[in-house]
DNA sequence: GTCTATAGGTGGATAGAC
DNA sequence: GTCTATCCACCTATAGAC
């Protein structure tokens, strides 16, 4: 726990994820990370396992990232406010941050790479998607959204983000030109999803 | 064009889609595919330039047989049973053909293998997303769905029809276990869209 | 803790004999 | 057209000296 040891981890963790951000998380290497950071390759094995034991502390900082920009819709005073709030926070996020949201949600389920928080595989769902259903739930307890599954509802709200952000994230929106006119199309599909979800 | 020479050319291509239908696109390896093929690594490159030559052309297949799929709807009567019938196929190829789903539709733009026909980039819509907006045009001559932006509201059907499918095929959607229940909630939410684009 | 050196593996692609 | 042999690049991971 020496204050050199921690720096020269914290290095590589930088380092790592510059590299991750530019190239993607298949193509990092300890090899680079431990060039970018002033090491020898065998260096990075005495402050991380392997390659994996890194890659997922810097897939989870950008989980963490993530949950930051959802906590921000609770700014919002009324629940029809914090819900739409949640859809532009989730918007900004995938903008911001495209190789943390393609490795977050748009990952291949048997890749190489496991992931942390939104691979829970047991009941429980994770944190993030649980903070939308609690959205959900005071839309229908404010009669905003009618009443039913909640589950449901906010999983069909998230496909329908997911759906236009990660078209838009692979290219496939050729029609949609820039940041600027995705992100109208973005909120006018939200509008009209959520008016289709009125009591 | 002897007889001998393509098939040996067709055994390549067999053996390279059946390999991408195991273990995806990236890990694809022309060793691997001449092995299987009886060959040597090094015949591979007098039937193709090089390993993306290939793998476009295995794509490219994946391709083809969603266009077939979609081309099924068709066969329904109204354009409202059209429409239906298109979102239908659209869960049938993924669900039975997800590697293509996933080199077709979630590919990193910016990987290494430059994929065929949903890619063209330049003004011109790809086939297939052309024949969603005659879909959704339909429907609107016949008053089934409002008027407006044909394909604003084609890319509205089409995000949201993905957004499922690619959650689903990624694993997030934990609470969905198996075919049927997803198939289930797929054509609900199918329905609530269609309602809320009513005139 | 960090280094050098190396083991042991993947892969794409080419040269030249047959 | 196909082969063998090879080059080259790149990678993860470990052993042992310092």
């Amino acid at each position: 726990m020496t204050i050199e040891g921690d720096e020269t981890r914290a290095r590589l963790l930088t380092a790592a994820r510059d590299l991750y951000l530019e190239v993607g998380s298949a193509r990092v290497s300890l090899r680079e990370v431990a060039r970018r950071s002033g090491v020898s390759a065998a260096a990075v094995y005495r402050h991380f396992d392997n390659k994996q034991a890194l890659l997922q502390q810097v897939c989870g900082e950008g989980f963490r990232i993530f949950a930051s920009y959802l906590m921000r819709a609770l700014a919002a005073a009324t629940p029809a406010e914090r819900m739409v709030s949640c859809a532009e926070q989730y918007l900004s996020f995938a903008v911001e941050n495209p190789r943390d949201y393609r490795v977050i949600f748009m990952s291949d389920a048997d890749d190489v790479i496991a992931l942390g928080p939104p691979h829970l595989d047991d009941g429980t769902h994770d944190p993030t998607f649980q903070f939308l259903v609690d959205r959900v739930k005071e839309c229908m307890a404010a009669k905003v959204i009618a009443r039913g599954d909640a589950d449901e509802v906010a999983t069909l709200i998230w496909s329908h983000v997911h759906g236009l952000v990660s078209l838009r994230l692979s290219g496939l929106l050729g029609r949609v030109g820039n940041d600027a006119a995705f992100a109208r199309l973005y909120r006018h599909s939200v509008d009209k999803l959520l008016a289709g979800l009125k009591p």
